[in-house]
DNA sequence: ATCCGACCAGACTCGTGAGTCCAATTCGGG
DNA sequence: CCCGAATTGGACTCACGAGTCTGGTCGGAT
């Protein structure tokens, strides 16, 4: 939850990091509330500091938003990169690793965070479309590329017949997502594991019948 | 545009017809601003009317934007049914028929009401969540369930190979909308018409060479 | 001709939330 | 042990927007 940089002498007693718990309770209240809703009053409440504080650290609503959402979003890169990063040609079952990184993928995308992070980040997008331009660009576009690498070494490999690696990252992507998006409504609906499973299972599956080397 | 009921008497003068006036502007305000942000004065201003008669005609705010969205709603689910409609097997190529019926969903998909109304839906889930439930479930549904018949028949006539039609609907719908949320950024950049013949076609393929009878 | 109902302009109430200010307090380092 | 920076609570200003009300206008039906 925390972790970041240097002083990390946790929220609660010390007299700094007042500041990482303003950004945790904003992106509770965010997301509760929405941006236009959101009062900086309860956003400092529920940090358990005054809102002058609020107003020390980071000047302005705006910006705690801002600060707000490029944190979660690093965090939220750094996670699917990590999943990305298991699709490696041990030259064991395709399908079986196919279906492991899906699986990653799915539960990186379904992670509460995750969601309310993409919820807060559409709602406000009218406001704020730059936003929304940052996180496709530096966090879904990345996601795609890192995929695509993988996707091309596997073809290299002859596992696989690809021919635009960057296409089939999409696709694989796009089966993926939009189901889950269908299945949760965005989020707000839990999903079994085994449903889950069954989508990555099938997103797996039309890809291979699709992309599988002869 | 307008064309709906009974005495269409449009706008400008008619005594009536401010009720439709009322939701065209309420749709482009609350598009352009938001529904925290879009003033009624503002509404009212862009319909050429009083403030009291939007309030006469709709009660409160809340009811402005319901009936604004249900009646964009209906209207897009019609579109995308004529489009799916369209896929009827002819005996010809199928990888034509597909990418016909593909486009005629795409062009629902990347028209501006239609994209306006998606966002304006995202934007303000967090404050009326049954807004969403409505129109994933009575438009998104109704469109892959449409769908799913028509493959299911291509099935049965041996040209597709399927065994559950709803999730290969539900996965072509995928290959088709993805891209395209992608490369328009949520409708937020225009894409010319090769850019999205290019998705159709690029969909169109993955699904035939995962799903067309061997 | 006249009455009714829809419409208009704009003033008004009332609540809410951003951002400011300040005097009192508390902690951390020297 | 004391200084200064960070923090605190709360009061305060200011702007904005929902919803109401009033007095008056206009068109159409009887």
């Amino acid at each position: 939850m925390s972790a970041v940089g240097a002083g990390d002498l946790t929220g609660s007693r010390g007299r700094i990091d007042k500041r990482q718990a303003i950004l945790d309770a904003a992106f509770a209240v965010f997301a509760r509330e929405g941006y236009a809703q959101a009062g900086v009053d309860a956003i400092a409440a529920e940090a358990g500091v005054a809102k002058a504080t609020v107003y020390n650290h980071f000047g302005d609503k705006e910006t705690v938003l801002r600060q707000t959402v490029g944190l979660l979003a690093e965090q939220a890169l750094a996670q699917n990169l990590a999943a990305v990063g298991r699709l490696t040609d041990t030259g064991g079952d395709l399908r079986a690793l196919l279906e492991d990184v899906g699986l990653s993928l799915a539960h990186c995308y379904c992670d509460e965070r995750s969601w309310t992070l993409r919820r807060l980040l559409l709602s406000e997008f009218s406001r704020f479309p730059d936003l929304l331009g940052l996180v496709f660009g530096q966090v879904n576009d990345r996601v795609i590329e890192a995929l695509a690498d993988r996707l091309a070494r596997l073809a290299l490999a002859g596992r696989l017949h690809v021919t635009d690696p960057v296409a089939a990252a999409e696709q694989f992507a796009a089966l993926l997502g939009s189901p889950l998006d269908k299945r949760t409504r965005l989020g707000t609906r839990d999903v079994s594991d085994e449903e889950i499973r069954a989508v990555v299972s099938a997103a797996a599956g039309t890809f291979l019948k699709a992309f599988a080397a002869p």
